[in-house]
DNA sequence: TGAGCCGATGTTAGCGCTATCAATTGCCTT
DNA sequence: AAGGCAATTGATAGCGCTAACATCGGCTCA
């Protein structure tokens, strides 16, 4: 009565772990141990099945043992968009972290809208993956529905929720915001704009807080604000310039929410003989590669991007590994970096 | 003789599609078919199973059906880096043309490093996909093997290699490199620099352009040549102009193998007081975003990157589907910006 | 009217791997 | 000497899904 194994018209070549068990002479799962925890076979015999799979060119089937153990080894990582040097870091930091202890990330990109974030998450949890790292706390019903019935760690990037009991790893953007606008009204500003692109809540909260610092010091005025939902760019950023001096010609200080915009605005002030920042101050926000070689240097907030990588992947690595830890919320703090350009 | 299918513990608590075909009372075959393939299924079935599927919250399990069809859906891109806004833009063609499709891909960075991308290479490779999109034509004898023996589709980018029988998309950096010299050449510059930084194949391939042209036009000089391995950066451009002004004091041009540095270099000019382009012209290469908006705006090569990745997936595509494009070589050449730094 | 065929659904058998438990061996205790 | 224990290897049964083939009406057409 031997079960007869017959493949179904061999659809793969590989060479599997039955084919390397069978040139060394020992069973599967010896070969799977001598692969995943060495310490569990005989030295020799290990070296054997080692250099046979070497020899052979074995490559472990990630889906078969994904199927098989119920852990996938990757962690998924949802942000808004590549284009902004602001997710590359991160991500670079989240790599840093997990790469080594052998957890394959998976980005998607929602493009700042909830519904593609929502599909997207859908789609991501077909593989399922082990974590998962989300930017922001504002997400869809549906998403937060997905996340719910999703048992296993997630942590929040970029955003601070001290009311949650999620997993946050972030700072503040509102108080970034307000810290910004209190040094150019510490400078002697009191005309201050601002200008909101993108318009995602981390944005928004940048605002929130431009908004309660000047209105603490009596000097907020909504004309000054421009909001469009465009994303950023340095072209835009020298556009709304332009704007902005025509809606609010009195402006001495403009608050740009993102280093881009900044950029663009510094070359249009150059072109229209805008002096800064004697006649105009510019400042920007994430301090992104190059904004300590404008013309003049910005001012700008530094933002922990790869750090928040590096510390969500490690909250991430905790939770996996059973150690949670007792902080619900890290904050990473920001930097005012003050340079020539207010 | 009813086999009893007993689960081993229910490690997850996931809907799985058995769930779905009990709670309507069909086969799990149904199911999965009234998501795959809905036409083979009778619209009112098919319409109950995918409400079930709604209500119950499944999502598929990309493990096992991967391992069940052969099929993983899922697409590997390496790249050097994401540092390099070049490979997002690419990356950003990629997705476009092969999202629609239901195809995922799976980012691997090699950190311009040879070992890490045959190693990443392998790691991918246990994910069986479908296709693979890999930067460039140079590689490790071990990456070429694992090629090899990768019988499915693999598209070659941002590298023409003529001779060979793989596909490539992209276009000829040494005719680039030679066409920004000779356009220097024309505008009666002489003595004309070049920095090259990272040195990764394509970088190279550019100072070959330039020495071409340079040596043709009986100019060629390898004191004005500086190399260096290190990753570019505005602050790198910055530190290699002066090194070049060192020297090579007669410059009258530099190409610099990136904007970034070129970037920098204005900056610097303008600390040192050397009129760009009275005095010295600076070129760069890629068109990266900023490149308009520097002072004066930079004149380079724009490169035809997101275009590059979505051929690229095209002929993917086409080779997933059977079809075969005729051309193994898709050139997608580039072009030359003139702006105000030559 | 019956062979043939088509559309709709089901049955069976794996995909390649690992969890679980069983079996074997050698060796240490008491 | 019997029991016990640890170390090593193996047998078995699935993970959740889909390919391949089987089945079953109903319907067409000679």
């Amino acid at each position: 009565m031997e079960k007869q194994r017959k493949r179904r018209a061999s659809r793969t070549n590989r060479i599997t772990l039955d084919d390397v068990a069978r040139h060394v002479g020992v069973s599967a799962i010896t070969v799977s141990r001598a692969l995943r925890s060495p310490q569990k076979v005989a030295p020799a015999l290990r070296d054997q099945i080692l250099e046979a799979a070497q020899t052979l060119g074995y490559v472990p089937n990630h889906a078969a043992s994904a199927l098989a153990s119920a852990r996938s080894m990757n962690i998924a990582v949802l942000i808004p968009s590549l284009t902004n040097m602001l997710f590359v870091d991160m991500i670079g930091g989240i790599e840093d972290i997990l790469n080594p202890h052998g957890y394959q990330i998976l980005i998607g990109t929602t493009r700042y809208a909830p519904e593609e974030e929502e599909r997207l998450l859908r789609a991501y949890l077909g593989f399922t993956p082990d974590g998962l790292l989300i930017t922001g706390l504002d997400h869809s019903a549906g998403t937060w529905e997905l996340l719910r019935g999703y048992n296993r760690p997630i942590v929040h990037l970029m955003d601070m929720g001290k009311d949650t009991d999620s997993y946050t790893v972030g700072f503040s953007q509102h108080e970034a915001g307000a810290t910004l606008t209190r040094h150019l009204l510490g400078k002697g500003y009191r005309r201050i704009g601002f200008v909101a692109v993108q318009l995602d809540p981390r944005t928004l909260n940048r605002g929130e807080g431009y908004r309660q610092a000047l209105r603490e010091a009596g000097f907020y005025d909504p004309r000054r604000e421009i909001r469009v939902p465009t994303p950023s760019s340095i072209g835009l950023g020298a556009a709304l310039l332009d704007q902005m001096l025509a809606q609010a010609p009195d402006c001495d200080a403009i608050f740009f929410c993102n280093d881009d915009l900044a950029h663009g605005a510094l070359f249009q002030c150059r072109e229209r003989g805008v002096r800064v920042p004697e006649d105009l101050a510019i400042v920007g926000f994430n301090d992104l590669s190059g904004s300590a070689w404008t013309v003049p240097p910005l001012t700008t907030i530094a933002t922990p991007r790869r750090e928040v990588g590096e510390e969500a992947a490690r909250i991430l690595l905790a939770l996996l590994s059973g150690n949670p830890p007792q902080q619900r919320h890290l904050d990473l703090g920001y930097r005012l970096i003050t340079r020539k350009s207010a």
